[in-house]
Order: structure tokens, then C-alpha cells, then sequence
DNA sequence: GGCAACTGGTTACTTTTGAAACCAGTTGCC
DNA sequence: GGCAACTGGTTTCAAAAGTAACCAGTTGCC
């Protein structure tokens, strides 16, 4: 059988497999010892740097849906690492924040996490680094513009 | 508070996220019109690809697990597009091959999953394509040699 | 040959994820 | 002011994924 397609060099698998691997390897560091899942992870993170947040606007810097930012808050929540308070000029949104022991929380594990990180990238020179990202930032740009699904047949995009 | 970590410049973040807008743009390509899963999209490309392998072989190559990988083959023979021979020397096992049916389902998507594909990649120069792949088995590469976490501390990879 | 350890694959169970329904509150039109 | 359309957020329900237990068959040691 004729095969024009493997694995190996098909960007949406290798991507995908990347990109599981290193959830695997990282989220363990936050997991394992401190209970935090990866949704959790990302609103700490979010949430330590821009101080005070609504769902909302979480979920846009995390590209969470809503769903995922509410379990997670939730989960935040009911270990005390978060605190809500009421939004003055919209009673449904609540303005979200660290509480003490979620940032003492973040600052244990932030310096793991970055070490881990820099452990990932060691084999990457500065300039392949800064390749990387552009090369992630271009394609999730074409990504954003490209249709449902490509046309079969002979036209450019229009 | 500070923060020397910004979701957007971290790694496991940003590949994560590219990943998972791939999968989901380019899964429809052959979700919606013909009911394929992830997993069983890409027991179809490992058996196009290798024509009879065992359910083993295909979770190594398309690194899913065995469950998945028994999931996803169930799937599509119970939908004709798989066919099970017994294996003779080993009669655990049973070998995999395409039936006629899924070589031509496959033949049909194919086509349409690499013009997806190159519309992905048409902002990157031929040169760039190429140091995407070769970065990814970088990290790969170094993932696969990391330990479970970092030494917090000073130390360098003994 | 027979028993223990192991392996390919499936099944059952639990946890996670995503979609749609839903509730409470806001906005805008009349 | 009141009703319809909308939005932030939660809950509910169904599909998906991971884990562990399991079965059948194989291997190897005695």
C-alpha cells in the first residue's frame, strides 16, 4: 500500500506526544507532593502574576474554557489556597485571588518548576530557544486563521 | 507578588496549547464526516503504513498504551474497516491488518489530512520545517533522559 | 511434566474531560 | 418599569482516558 503519511514526521503527532510527555514529567512536581492538578497549576500561576482576576479573564489567559477555570477555582478554593471576593459593579462575577498560603504555595513550588524547565532546555542553545517560540507563535497564528477544513482541491485561500 | 514565571514564555504551556488546537482542528477532518477517533485515526495510519503488525507493535509506534491501542482496534473492526488473523507462533497475540474497506476509507482521508497538514505549515520555510523537527527531538531526546524531577539544588546532571 | 513468573490483550472501575443545560444577574429596547 | 437577549459562572450528564485487575497463553526452571 502506497503511504505518503507517517507518524514519525507528522507534526500533530509529534506535537501531541511533546506535548504529553512534558505535562507528565513537569505536572509531577506540583502532583505528586502538593495535590495541585494541572488546570490548579495554571491558576496559580496566572493568578500570582496578575494579582486579582475573574474567571473569565483566567480562562482567556490560560485557554481554559470556563468549565475547567471554575473546577479548578473550586478546587483552590476548598483548600484555602484562594479567596473570592465580590465584583462591586457585576454581583456574578467574583474577583479572584491567592491567599496567603496559596502564594507561600507558589513560592515553594515556582523555583522547582523553573528548575525543571531549564533542566528541559538545557540541550537548547539561546537562539534555538527563542527559534522555538516563534516557531510555536507562527503556527498557532496560522492555526487561528485557517478554516474548519482545508480545500480539498486547487484554490488558495481566498 | 513576584513572578519570574509567565505562562505565555513557558514551554509546557505554550506546547500543550499548540498541541491540543491542532489536534482539535485537524481531527475533524475525519471525525465529523467519518466517526474516526484520535486513537483509531492513528492505528489506520500505522497499519497503512506497515500493513500487519500486532496490537503491540502499533501502541510502540504510535506511543498509545495497550488499552488504547485495544480500544481503538475494536472499534474499527467492529465497523469492517480492520481486519484479526491468529498469530501462529504466538497465539495471545493477533495480527492486524487493514481490510478493504479501511485501506479505502484511508485512501480517502489521507489526501485530505496532508493538505491540511500543508496548509499548517505553509508559513514556515522549507529550512524551518526542518529545525522544528530536529528541536522537538531535542526535547524529546532530553526528556526521555530527565529524571523524575530536578535536583532543586546546585547540582549538575551527575 | 508441572508450577511459577511473565506477557499480549481485554474488561471493569474510577477519574478526567467536554458539552449542554441551567441559574442568577445584567443590558438594552420599548 | 418590564420583557427579551445576553453573559459570568456552576451543575449535570455523557464521552474519553488512565489504572488496576484479569484471562489466556507462553516461557523457563526444577
Amino acid at each position: 500500500m502506497q503511504h505518503a503519511l507517517s507518524l514519525t514526521r507528522f507534526l500533530p503527532y509529534r506535537c501531541t506526544a511533546l506535548a504529553r510527555k512534558i505535562s507528565v514529567s513537569l505536572s509531577r512536581i506540583y502532583t505528586e507532593r502538593f495535590g495541585i492538578s494541572v488546570p490548579e497549576w495554571r491558576v496559580l500561576v496566572t493568578l500570582a502574576e496578575y494579582e486579582e482576576l475573574q474567571a473569565k479573564q483566567i480562562g482567556e489567559l490560560t485557554s481554559m474554557d470556563k468549565v475547567q477555570v471554575s473546577r479548578a477555582v473550586a478546587g483552590l478554593q476548598g483548600r484555602g489556597l484562594l479567596q473570592r471576593r465580590r465584583c462591586e459593579r457585576d454581583s456574578r462575577a467574583a474577583l479572584l485571588r491567592l491567599s496567603a498560603a496559596g502564594a507561600d504555595l507558589y513560592q515553594h513550588i515556582e523555583p522547582e518548576v523553573l528548575a525543571w524547565e531549564q533542566s528541559l532546555l538545557a540541550p537548547l542553545a539561546p537562539a534555538e530557544r527563542t527559534t522555538l517560540f516563534a516557531l510555536i507563535d507562527k503556527l498557532e497564528l496560522q492555526l487561528a486563521g485557517m478554516p474548519d477544513k482545508p480545500a480539498t482541491g486547487s484554490g488558495d485561500t481566498v
